[in-house]
DNA sequence: CGAAGATACGAGCACTTGCTCGTATTTGCA
DNA sequence: TGCAAATACGAGCAAGTGCTCGTATCTTCG
């Protein structure tokens, strides 16, 4: 996604890599997620990254031509999965046919893992200590997340005024974003009951608009919400 | 609070001040205030305070030693006005006598005025680039908060178990950490839903765990609650 | 008044950061 | 095998940081 030759007409011809390059790359990124993600953006050096994947700064710098461009390609990774996640999560299921704890689990969990198993996601696209261009490469997945989302609700509320439904979603994330690393945080037990809590303030937020019970009849064609495409990607 | 000439005894005389050092060192927090608020802590610099504050650089460290210093004070201002919010809002209420809706009325409202009146401090407290001892500073008031939120729900749920009080009292706080920069943000009518919002999720995660109706009689003697004094400060 | 100390200045020091450059080694391919 | 390109190195540069220091002015108070 990032080094991908023909792209970047701006640019110079981005140099031919062999495979041991493009393994060095697969490095300097695992290397860089770690970095970023106990130094956070501003903090992490880039030699600090470099000692990190085991090479000096000059060969980092034939990978990447600066910081940003380490952080951005790693951005495109995280992206990726984080797509992959979504579409798991929300593509192909008619949320109308489904109790609203059922919902939950299916779009909590999935999240919850990714941030487990990415721990320099966060890190990365949640602090507030780093360049603007670098915040925008997370919109496009931010923005596909609020519509799925919004969109869910809206299948299940349809009369709910669009102001009101905006709003729904977005206090329904920054729940999610706030919760879900006490759940990374803890381990076990713990991190099951976080999970449950997290599920709960969820549900009790949202069951008075949306319901507890599927709001279609479970033995229909499927229902709009579905087959409704998704705008962006 | 900062500069108490008897306090640290390690410390050399800590200087005798003229009321325009005095006056000096306020200034020089007012433009700390607004250059942490609007660059984080890290890339916050010195050179940059003193010129907000109409000083150079050598000026500034006549009345605080380092950079962390200058951090600290402030610090220890929004604590000093963050405790008395607490206290206006905690000290002297039985929230065994209110209403659910009442509590949440009495405790969000003021934590948010506080938020919007002092744009400084959550990007000086929030923030993940920051010295460890910084943090500490403002764990103080963060226990104290933490204690009185869970002494409220111990309060009206007396038979929750601990563990399960603690995570509870952990997610609330972290909720309106999460959705008060929202309320924050925004202004006039929008700011006004948001808050409407952000006390919606409390109740429908507290409802279950405390309940809604008064757990006291509305006649009694004033109950426990309101007597226990709390640990620190 | 006059001296001690508080306040003020700003060039610049010591240090760190992102990044470069000259050079050496390895790889792919004819 | 030979050679061009890719990979690798690491000392060190330019810029930016927190902070210092020598010096000058202002306040306080005997």
């Amino acid at each position: 996604m990032t080094n991908d030759p023909t792209a970047g007409g701006g640019d110079q011809r981005p140099r031919r890599r062999q495979a041991r390059g493009e393994r060095r790359m697969a490095e300097i990124l695992d290397a860089a997620a770690g970095v970023f993600a106990s130094a956070g953006y501003e903090a992490a050096t880039t030699n600090a990254i470099a000692a990190a994947a085991g090479i000096s700064p000059g060969s980092l710098y034939q990978f990447y031509p600066n910081k940003q461009a380490i952080a951005q390609a790693l951005a495109d990774r995280f992206v990726a999965q984080l797509r992959a996640t979504r579409q798991a999560a929300f593509d192909g299921v008619d949320f109308t046919r489904l109790r609203l704890a059922e919902v939950l689990d299916r779009v909590v969990d999935p999240i919850v893992a990714f941030n487990i198993a990415n721990p320099g996601f966060k890190a990365l696209f949640a602090r507030p200590d780093m360049p603007a261009d670098l915040t925008e490469a997370t919109q496009p997945i931010q923005h596909a997340l609020h519509a799925a989302v919004e969109e869910l609700i809206a299948a299940r509320a349809p009369d709910l005024p669009a102001a009101q439904r905006r709003r729904t979603t977005q206090v329904s994330m920054r729940i999610v974003q706030a919760i879900t690393p006490l759940a990374v945080a803890a381990t076990g037990a713990e991190r099951a009951a976080t999970v449950v809590e997290l599920k709960k303030v969820l549900f009790g937020y949202l069951e008075p608009v949306i319901g507890d019970a599927p709001t279609a009849p479970a033995s229909r064609a499927p229902a709009r919400a579905r087959t409704r495409p998704t705008s962006d990607e």
